[in-house]
DNA sequence: GCGTAACCTGTTTTT
DNA sequence: CAGGTTACGC
């Protein structure tokens, strides 16, 4: 087989040994998407298996996407009908082709984060409890977590050791409050996120046969960062597996950051119970990084005691040291990051796109994306507030949610006064009310509303339901994107963004645009074989912000820019060149982390991760005076910083001064577009080490004709002087290298005439 | 029921 | 700092 002549020994037996359970570890790097994507392709294309048979499981969809383009290069469009994507997006589909054996309509709601606290914070009221103590965050973690490990609520309110944790944490009523919002969610047709795993595990349980079927039509399973699993997703797939027994798990217990979601090396132990029969193969070499990058990720990891042996190695050049860069405040920080980004550019040929800042919090992006403002650098952020998580969004999208399911209380809550109508809080909360109290649907009251409430309000949720009613006759004859513009227009959502001229109000107003954009698109698009609005909606609930967002399309032509991002999201991406910032104590490790050993070494595998995404070179930054939560104090270097062989790092001292120059200058875009086009790819790996005696010159009299010396790229004689903004550049032929653009308050030259 | 202003509080990562 | 909640006047 041709495709597999790009693969090492180790990587070549984890592709062909296809039958029965095998466990790959592969360290960071070392080509475990290679790994897998070949496998299925070997699967596909030399053992004949109908890509139908092949489940393949992995945590973010921008995963599932890369894989199934990858295989597709290697099979062709045979890779169509491959079962594969997230785990919540695969069982979601199937909860929705077998909902109704557990009660539930076919097209009901998914609940996202903000959904599910908002109904706990009304159950807690309800049951008159203090929400100071049953904070609506604290409660929905514990239901989350009890969910997780498949404990349902009934499971709960049995359990002594969860019953005294919860005395004595002063929540006796946790387990009922457990109850109340299971009901709740049912009665809404809803499932949160963790139900589309706990329920697809009931499903299970109850009905044997649909386990069957899926258990003879899955003979091979394939999972995907093995480390990040659950205990219900790693029993779900399981359950999938044990009749072929065909699973093979991927994963690297050095890179398990998703604890706090109930991820736990654990699995990757019971694996070895639940299929003795396993075989191991270990991936143990390094393609991405130089040998100063994996020698100080692993001087690094061996910190921790819960792991499991083995040894990352490269045979990659030894490339640079680590920079360490020291800042006053945050700002400073942001500028230092941005002229470092400048100066590479400049010194070493590389685009925006070959630099990545990683950060712990969202909150950081700020001060970094302030300064590369500044100095003209394009980025992108990645994270925060996604498309589908903003206000205007939402709340279209609670319009048609409730249009396609009348029980989704959530939904309700959010729209039967927007626009403003006259239905306060208090209403709201009779005509729920009333609904428990006669056991009958909300939708229900609403229709009926004279029968419940007396006076005035009565007009206005009459009319209310008179609008529900036509945009429920529009979404049965017109297909979703019709029906979404005659909600957008009929709800008054659209005329109120519209008539808001204030920036903020535009870019709402795009937005809804923007979505209405994508739902044509959903409709259009030949691949999705169930375009109705209710698919839809199922559908942009497991979207995270990673996957393309509607962004993105307006600059797809200008993809060249620096990735902003935390390092959660950045698993499984790899950059050049690596800023880390923020490297503080109590930041990075977050103080949450640091009361038991086990959430400190979650937090240095987190570390880990990051300082593994580089190919070339990394940058720390810390600095020594930030504001947090409005105040400015006083921070401390990351005891992870110390923790790192100090043979690798090198720390950088740097002038004021130095990052002055830039401010008041707009750099035109010619400048960055040369840059790109002189970026031969032959030299984007160049690793010249500069000879110890090479002192820079002052370049104050440089002129044309005169010979210079660059640290990387050698000898070579000034062409042309000229300015850009207020800062002195020159053309230089280098002898070596041809003609670059230095700007020379950034570029080290030696003159030698 | 609505709008405004003063007050309070949290303070991590994501499907 | 930002977002949510409360108190109060209309």
């Amino acid at each position: 087989m041709d495709y597999l002549d790009c693969l090492n020994t180790a990587q070549t037996e984890g592709v062909i040994n296809t039958q029965g359970p095998s466990m790959i570890i592969a360290g960071a790097g070392s080509g475990k998407t290679r790994v897998l994507t070949y496998r299925i392709a070997h699967l596909i294309k030399a053992k004949q298996v109908d890509p139908f048979n092949i489940l393949s499981l992995t945590f973010t969809n921008k995963a599932a996407k890369e894989m199934r383009q990858r295989i597709e290069l290697v099979v062709g469009t045979d890779a169509r009908n491959l079962w594969m994507g997230t785990f919540h997006s695969v069982f979601a589909r199937m909860l929705r082709a077998e909902a109704g054996k557990l009660g539930y309509p076919s097209n009901f709601t998914i609940y996202d984060t903000e959904d599910s606290k908002s109904l706990l914070k009304s159950i807690i009221k309800e049951l008159h409890l203090d929400d100071k103590i049953y904070k609506p965050n604290v409660v929905y973690n514990r239901i989350s977590g009890a969910k997780n490990r498949l404990i349902s609520w009934k499971e709960y309110s049995n359990n002594p050791v969860l019953k005294a944790e919860d005395e004595s944490s002063l929540k006796p009523q946790l387990s009922s409050i457990y109850q109340t919002y299971v009901d709740r969610c049912f009665k809404a047709s809803a499932m949160d996120f963790d139900d589309l795993l706990f329920n697809t595990d009931l499903l299970f349980k109850k009905h044997t046969d649909v386990l069957n079927k899926y258990q003879h039509r899955f003979q091979y399973v394939l999972v995907d960062e093995f480390q990040d699993t659950n205990i219900s997703q790693y029993t779900i797939t399981k359950k999938l597996a044990s009749v072929h027994e065909n699973i093979c798990v991927v994963g690297d217990d050095a890179q398990s950051i998703y604890a706090f979601r109930g991820a736990s090396i654990q699995n990757i132990l019971n694996f070895e119970k639940d299929f003795p029969e396993l075989t191991i193969y270990r991936l143990e070499q390094n393609y991405r990084s130089t040998q100063n990058i994996v020698n100080a990720a692993n001087s690094v990891i061996c910190n921790n005691q819960a792991q499991i042996k083995k040894t990352v190695w490269t045979s990659n050049p030894t490339g640079e040291l680590i920079d360490m860069i020291k800042a006053e405040t945050d700002n400073e920080e942001g500028k230092l990051v941005a002229t470092t980004i400048f100066e590479q550019k400049m010194n070493n040929q590389l685009a925006n796109k070959d630099f990545a800042i990683l950060y712990r919090t969202n909150s950081q992006s700020r001060a970094m994306e302030e300064s590369l403002r500044k100095f003209n650098i394009r980025y992108k952020i990645y994270g925060g507030l996604s498309f589908y998580q903003r206000r205007e969004i939402k709340d279209i999208l609670a319009y048609l949610r409730f249009v396609i399911n009348t029980q989704d209380e959530q939904a309700l809550k959010r729209i039967i006064n927007l626009p403003k109508r006259g239905i306060g809080p208090g209403s709201v909360q009779k005509i729920i009310v009333a609904a428990y109290d006669h056991d009958i649907s909300i939708w229900k009251v609403i229709q009926n509303i004279g029968q419940f409430l007396p006076g005035r309000i009565s007009q206005a949720v009459a009319n209310f339901a008179i609008m529900i009613k036509s945009f429920r006759i529009e979404a049965e004859r017109r297909d979703a994107f019709e029906t979404a513009s005659f909600i957008a227009k009929g709800s008054g959502l659209l005329k109120g963004l519209y008539k808001d001229k204030t920036i903020e109000g535009l870019n709402r107003y795009e937005n809804l645009q923007e979505l209405l954009n994508a739902i044509k698109e959903f409709v259009d698009n030949p691949e999705n074989d169930e375009t109705s609005l209710g698919a839809f909606l199922q559908e942009v609930a497991l979207i995270s912000d990673l996957d393309n967002q509607p962004d993105d399309e307006k600059n797809k032509d200008d993809n060249d820019t620096v990735t902003l991002m935390t390092i959660h999201s950045a698993k499984g991406l790899e950059f050049k060149h690596v800023f880390l910032v923020g490297m503080e104590e109590d930041l990075f490790p977050s103080q949450m982390m640091l009361s038991s050993r086990a959430d400190l070494e979650e937090e240095r595998r987190l570390f880990y991760v990051a300082l593994t995404r580089a190919q070339e070179k990394i940058t720390l930054c810390h600095a020594a005076t930030r504001y947090r939560f409005g105040r400015l104090k006083t921070c401390e270097p990351s005891r992870f910083m110390e923790e790192i062989d100090p043979k690798y790092i090198n720390v950088v001292r740097r002038s004021r001064k130095t990052i002055q120059p830039v401010q008041n200058v707009i750099y035109s875009k010619r400048l960055f577009s040369n840059l790109q086009s002189t970026n031969n790819k032959k030299f984007s790996r160049i690793n010249h080490i500069p000879s110890p005696d090479f002192e820079p010159s002052d370049t104050s009299n440089l002129s044309e004709g005169m010979k210079v010396e660059h640290p990387k790229f050698g000898f070579g004689k000034v062409v042309e002087m000229d300015f850009e903004g207020s800062i002195r550049k020159a053309k230089v032929n280098f002898n070596n290298f041809g003609e670059k653009t230095l700007l020379l308050s950034f570029a080290k030259l030696k003159i030698h005439e």
